[in-house]
RNA sequence: GCGGGAGUGGCGGAACUGGCAGACGCGCAAGACUUAGGAUCUUGUGGCCGAAAGGCCGUGGGGGUUCGAGUCCCUCCUUCCGCACCA
């Protein structure tokens, strides 16, 4: 950096545009006014627009900006527009990082957290991002994280939180749990790389998320036309609704055991059922084992499988692998006796831990059962083509939508789609299934044995057993000074000041829950509190939220419009709409949505990959305003690329953003006297000569054009572009002395300030104040275009021979087809390949084209 | 395997409901101004043929609908993303 002198901010020599001035000086003035300061005003229309809050980690860099710029345009553009805006920002400060940041360097995962708060804050600032800074919130922060202990505590109460044994990673050096994200090589700990990961069984908390997998399903309608469409996607594949039946298989011989409950989508298939298969760590396996003369070779095979990681992509790439039990099941349908196997790629999790293997009518049941010589029977034959033969089937015959039953007793000649229906009521009269749904989603295990994050609320009485901490008592605090280490359990039970408490319900001795919550439980309604920030009697007051988020704004309930990366598809964004219906249940809020409209935005790339501190290949925010200033930093993110698309980073590019708005800055300073002390310019008032004619024609339909960009079309790229050319058309009719009234001059001049101000509001303030103006550009609407000056009065038509264009035509605007076609036929283009032949057909677009289609 | 995008000059990208493909910017080239230019301004810039006028080709490949297709339909290819032994 410290080699750049010429180009770039530092050159002072041709422009008097010096954004590191101009850029404080209105964030200065914007302050003092406190013109994004906002508070609920019913008389005003809301409208809601948020960026998702970040972490603060490392460095702020391009790609956090360009959120935060898309973020602002609209919040400008709405403010202009006269809508009473809410843009918040604040810090999602919780988490693990920061408590490795902490071991490493001693010191505190708080000290460290607000560091980078600082340093992220005055990037914000720097760029002049228009938020309420009064709202600001930091999710660390007791006065935060008391809610989100209160809402666990009425989850509690409404049995939406539990206690349960599940199955997790563990490390046995770090003796602790494992995210996902922290297995790494296919089933080894990221903290000891030799080190494998097993799979065990341990007591966390959860959340009952599947309380509302009906309603998290289906409530994505209200979403269709706000959210995009994959997102709206990806969210029903992962909730995996799957319409199907249970049905449950007697065990022959084996005491005590049984019966097997199988769920299945193809109930119409059960009689080519050959295998029992289950999962294992089906909880009926030791009772089926027990006595079997397959007991032996069992244990050895068993425990490999349950040692296998619980990584779900090595799942899929894991070798099909099984073993006879020795024991059969016997079909209820047709009383057969079918052989009760292991499989590694049953999922206890899903469904009932237990699969029939109908090996002709599904794919994978055929793999297995061909692997272990299982035979293969078929119950379904297509009605077209060929006649399936069992033994030479290598692929399954798995349609449903076609095809009639057969060997399948009573139900032979059936439609699948028939049987499925029939043989589940069947089940169901005699006793042994049912039609069943049921439902990928699982319940949110939200325990974390950490100490960076909120502590959960529960105290473990010998007398009493778990006992809720009451509401009075809360917030249950973080101990100032824990012991770090990231080795053995979570860090809070080794603090005995925290661990030590006294039960609520009978005074004695007691120990407090050490583990912490999930920082995904901060993020799940933290736009709620935006609404209400320093409320310290409730997560927040429900008229604020219902101002901010019900009153009739720009559409239906919920923010309405919240912007961030489409890596938060399923998670954040799941957990936040089930949060809000748990409000909604406990009278908090009145919508079933918390948000009407979802845009997810590209990444930055730097050669072709995410911008990361770990890969090195970030181009640091406040570098960036450094060198050119804000608004050339926020253009270039804005103009580079589509919202919704990558965008991969090029210094020189940025170049041409930057000489841009030196560009508008020489032509308004060279005008900025004359113009000075004029009135408000006449919008309506008629051009005297054709260079007025042409300059405000142009201004008025650029206007046009970038209002839709801006507003309903989210082209901001194409708006710049539309504004790039403006100013170069300005520039072809210099000097505009000549011709130019300083009055229209003052018009469109004002326009192009004020087409830009979204993007670059210094710079548009600070030539808002060349040309004249007293008060802030912030105090001005968004402009209207003029439709009188926008019009075209003549146009050229272009004119085709057979679908080729052959010549152009100028006509008056609105020209009728035979004054065209006449003109056309004089053109000495058209005339070359149109003289001598017939023409067959005419083909006329008013005021756009003309197509003689013509024979041979 | 299932689901969803995307494919346009040397590069980023425009082209709204089918109607001049390549707007705008970067880069590159030439010129003007200048002691100088990596500042600024002007001009040119998809490919091929041609001195020019002009012509032909051209939006991943192939086919189709249409007076007319980057845009609609079919098909194939490439690539990115999400989910993934889901019963």
């Amino acid at each position: 950096m410290a080699e750049q002198t010429t180009t770039g901010a530092g050159d002072t020599g041709a422009t008097g545009y010096d954004p590191q001035k101009v850029e404080a000086k209105w964030q200065n003035r914007w302050a003092e006014a406190r013109v994004f300061e906002t508070e609920a005003d019913p008389s005003k229309p809301k409208y809601y627009v948020l960026e998702m809050l970040p972490y603060p980690s490392g460095t702020m860099h391009m790609g956090h900006m360009r959120n935060y710029a898309i973020g602002d345009v609209v919040a400008r553009v709405k403010r202009m527009r006269g809508f009473n805006v809410l843009h918040p920002m604040g810090w999602d400060a919780f988490g693990l990082p920061a408590e490795n940041a902490a071991i490493k360097n001693n010191t505190h995962p708080r000290v460290w957290t607000n560091n980078n708060i600082a340093q992220f804050q005055r990037v914000l600032r720097r760029f002049g991002f228009s938020y309420d800074w009064r709202r600001e919130i930091s999710t660390c922060e007791p006065e935060y994280y008391r809610w989100n202990q209160w809402f666990f505590l009425r989850m509690l109460e409404k049995g939406l939180a539990y206690r349960k044994n599940s199955r997790v990673n563990w490390c046995p050096k770090c003796c602790t749990v494992l995210a996902n994200e922290q297995v790494v090589n296919g089933g080894f700990c990221w903290r000891h790389e030799d080190t494998r990961v097993e799979a065990r069984e341990i007591e966390q908390w959860f959340l009952k998320t599947t309380a509302y997998s009906d309603q998290l399903l289906d409530d994505l309608k209200q979403l269709e036309g706000g959210w995009p469409e994959r997102v709206i996607l990806m969210q029903q594949n992962w909730i995996g609704k799957s319409q199907g039946a249970k049905v449950k298989f007697g065990v022959a011989d084996a005491a005590g055991a049984g019966p097997i409950e199988i769920f299945t989508t193809r109930i119409d298939t059960i009689y080519g059922a050959t295998a029992i298969i289950l999962a294992p760590a089906h909880p009926l396996l030791a009772k089926l084992l027990a006595g079997s003369s397959a007991r032996a070779d069992a244990e050895p095979k068993l425990a490999k499988m349950r040692q296998t990681s619980v990584k779900t992509e090595d799942l899929a790439t894991l070798e099909k692998e099984g073993f006879f039990t020795g024991r059969y099941a016997i079909n209820p349908f047709n009383e057969q006796r079918i052989p009760i196997w292991v499989g590694n790629f049953v999922l206890m999790e899903y469904g009932t831990g237990a699969i029939m293997a109908v090996p002709a009518h599904d794919a994978r049941d055929l793999e297995f059962c061909r692997k272990y010589k299982l035979p293969v029977r078929v119950v379904i034959q297509p009605l077209e083509g060929e006649e399936l033969i069992a033994e030479k089937m290598t692929e399954p015959f798995d349609e449903h939508t076609q095809g009639k039953l057969v060997n399948s007793g009573p139900f032979n000649g059936l439609s699948p789609v028939e049987a499925i229906a029939k043989m589940a009521a069947f089940a169901e009269q005699k006793g042994f299934g049912q039609a069943e749904t049921i439902y990928r989603l699982r319940d949110w295990g939200i325990s974390r044995q950490r100490y960076w994050g909120t502590p959960i609320p529960v105290i473990y009485c010998p007398k009493d057993g778990m006992v809720a901490v009451p509401d009075k008592d809360l917030p249950v605090l973080l101990p100032p000074n824990p012991k770090l280490t990231g080795e053995g359990e979570s860090p809070l039970a080794g603090t005995a000041e925290f661990v030590n408490t006294t039960c609520p319900k009978c005074g004695g001795a007691a120990r407090r829950e050490t583990d912490t919550m999930d920082t995904f439980v901060d993020s799940s309604w933290y736009f709620y509190r935006y609404c209400d920030p320093h409320n310290d009697k409730a997560p927040f007051e429900s008229a604020k939220v219902a101002y901010w988020f019900e009153s009739a704004g720009a559409g239906p309930a919920g923010i309405d419009q919240y912007i961030g990366g489409i890596t938060h598809a399923i998670l954040h964004l799941l957990y936040s709409r089930f949060w809000c219906k748990v409000m909604r249940d406990l009278g908090l809020v009145r919508h079933d949505e918390p948000i009407a409209r979802l845009f997810t935005q590209g990444m930055v790339q730097k050669g072709g990959v995410a911008m990361s501190k770990s890969r090195g290949n970030v181009v640091g925010a406040e570098e960036m305003a450094q060198k050119y200033g804000a608004d050339t930093g926020r253009l270039y993110t804005l103009f580079a690329a589509p919202p919704e698309k990558d965008l991969e980073w090029s210094e020189e590019s940025i170049e041409g953003s930057w000489r841009f708005l030196n560009r508008v800055y020489r032509l308004i300073e060279r005008h900025a006297s004359a113009v000075r002390g004029l009135k408000d310019a006449n919008v309506g008032a008629a051009a005297a000569s054709l260079k007025e004619k042409t300059l405000l024609r142009k201004v008025h339909q650029t206007l046009r054009r970038v209002t839709s960009d801006f507003e309903t079309r989210w082209h901001f790229n194409s708006a710049i572009a539309l504004i790039m050319e403006v100013t170069n058309d300005i520039y072809a009719q210099e000097p505009l002395e000549q011709g130019v009234r300083p009055e229209v001059r003052k018009e469109v001049l004002e326009l192009l300030t004020l087409m830009l101000a979204p993007m670059t509001p210094h710079l548009a303030e600070e030539l808002w104040e060349m040309m004249g103006h007293t008060e802030g550009l912030w105090k001005t609407g968004w402009p209207a275009f003029n439709q009188e000056l926008a019009r075209e009065d003549e146009v050229e038509i272009v004119v085709q021979v057979g679908g080729r264009v052959r010549g152009r035509v100028k006509v008056t605007a609105g020209a009728g087809e035979e004054e065209v076609v006449k003109l056309a036929l004089a053109d000495a283009g058209v005339a070359h390949h149109a003289d001598g032949k017939r023409i067959v057909k005419k083909v006329f677009v008013r005021d756009k084209l003309l197509n003689l289609v013509v024979a041979g």
